[in-house]
DNA sequence: GGATTGACCGGAA
DNA sequence: GTTCCGGCCAATC
């Protein structure tokens, strides 16, 4: 098959991964770039960024965030949106709350 | 074939 | 607290 099929359904073997990854985060928990690809073993984390980039329309890419636990630039009011909604521990009052607290929100894996 | 970019990370000034 | 730099790997120009 080519594996151009961009139908939905076929995705390269790491997207895949990271997608199904991101798909076990349950609401209220995060996991950061780094961690993904650290849990997949390949790649850096920038990979995990370009995937999501791609194919995150179809996925819960407000769960992941980068290091410091920011939302992706330029989707900063679209992640903190999701996180009010589904609960997530954000850091700082509310109302000025911009980075979610890793110490209570960081997801360790399926395990 | 090389150069540039990208939803990044970590350390240093 | 912020800002700058180098490093990382893959896709794209």
């Amino acid at each position: 098959m080519t594996p151009a099929d961009g139908l939905g359904g076929s995705l390269p073997d790491f997207a895949d991964a990271v997608l199904d990854l991101v798909d076990q985060v349950p609401e209220g928990m995060v996991v950061t770039y780094g961690d993904v690809a650290e849990m997949l073993g390949s790649s850096g984390p920038r990979r995990v960024g370009n995937v999501l980039s791609r194919y995150g329309g179809m996925t819960a890419w407000w769960r992941v965030l980068r290091a410091g636990g920011d939302p992706p630039v330029g989707l900063e009011e679209e992640a903190l949106a999701h996180y009010r909604a589904e609960g997530t521990p954000l850091v700082g009052f509310p109302l000025t709350a911009r980075r979610v607290d890793l110490a209570r929100a960081r997801w360790a894996g399926p395990e």
